[in-house]
DNA sequence: GTCTATACACTGATAGAC
DNA sequence: GTCTATCAGTGTATAGAC
């Protein structure tokens, strides 16, 4: 066993480098889109000579698809707070928080996935036809069990998941015209919490909820 | 005078070929984005030989700029509905029909400003700092108005405003993502009717309207 | 006003020394 | 595993004949 504290196996040394350079790219393609992103660019933010991208990706492509999968992956696994809740005002309520903290914590990954989409899913094509459509239904699913037990009003499941998709991606895909109108600044945590506030506030009493119950998630 | 059926004057003529470009460059920065866009696709498009884009626009910019400023434009008149109404779910439930509509017939050029301000706005910076801000403001101060009236609930306007162009937008942004999870196809008139009393449903219930209310909105 | 041919710059990708 | 030098291909933009 080494102590050395940069033992660098030539494994480690990889699985370092990749995540520099998935970082570099995921900034980047946000920032310039695919076609404006340049290897050059990645290399630069990833501070190393731009041949090294080729010897760990092989071309833009492989290295954009592992960005895309990545954040994809981000979405999925935080989205699992949506379920194992007891109705609507727990589940969506939780789901919408979680929602806004990623586009929040992740704008990147949020405009990578935008402009994936936008451009007709050219790479993950297969991941909307496949892994998104069964957890879109699921989902459904549950709502509709809530809706049948009388816990919520008979809205249409699946424009409810748009508009929440669309209302949380907001805050990160358009948070330049958000942080313009916002007189240049980004927003603080108290606008942070007023976003969650009104949210939820808005979309619970929307699907039929009573206001305790929305009052009843507001953080003490 | 001339009976010619094609009389074409040097001016009718810029004026013929400045609108056929602008139209087949909306089309291709939409779906490619400005990078991914080229002059040769949107000269092909167009059906006109490359260097006369270079003869009506100076430069590749300067076209893409001509473009976001015409779909700014649309935006702005249209929203033009959500004002002289007596309360809010008139004033906003025609504001969202609108903004449907619109989703439907320009998808391309949602799509473009959607590029354009996740890339940080580089053509319309100003647009945003000074026309969007103004429209914003003042609706902003109609919605105060009708919440000091008791005609709705005392919800953060600004973010209902988010709420609404996000939710909105979302149906021409990632319309790819919505027609896959719709089986791959558009979505029908009916389809669209189910979006409209949906949305208008969940938002104007959520910031306090009565049911009647919205009833009194749905077509007959 | 139209269009072919071309100049010039840049990008993705690779070869090969270290 | 690293990195300089370089190639081949493509893109924007322009010159100049018609």
């Amino acid at each position: 066993m080494s102590s050395d504290p940069r033992p660098q196996t030539k494994r480690e040394i990889r699985q370092e480098n990749e995540r520099i350079i998935l970082q570099a790219a995921e900034k980047v393609f946000a920032e310039a889109g695919f076609g404006g992103a340049t290897m050059q660019l990645i290399a630069d933010v990833a501070g190393l000579p731009k041949a090294n991208l080729h010897y760990y990706y092989s071309t833009k492509e492989a290295l954009y698809r592992r960005v895309v999968e990545n954040i994809f992956n981000i979405w999925l696994t935080a989205a699992d707070t949506f379920e194992a809740s007891p109705g609507p005002a727990e589940g969506i309520g939780k789901y919408i928080d979680a929602k806004l903290e990623i586009s929040r914590s992740h704008p990147a990954g949020s405009k990578v996935w935008a402009n994936e989409v936008m451009h007709r899913a050219p790479v993950i094509q297969d991941y909307l036809e496949t892994a998104l459509a069964e957890w879109t239904d699921s989902r459904i699913a549950v709502i509709n069990g809530w809706i049948d037990k009388g816990l919520m009003d008979p809205v249409d499941p699946r424009h409810l998941l748009y508009m929440i998709w669309a209302t949380t991606q907001h805050y990160a895909d358009f948070g330049h015209q958000i942080d313009t109108l916002n007189g240049g600044a980004p927003l603080n945590d108290a606008q942070w919490a007023d976003v969650k506030h009104n949210v939820k506030r808005i979309i619970l009493k929307g699907i039929g909820l009573a206001d305790h119950d929305i009052e009843a998630l507001r953080p003490r």
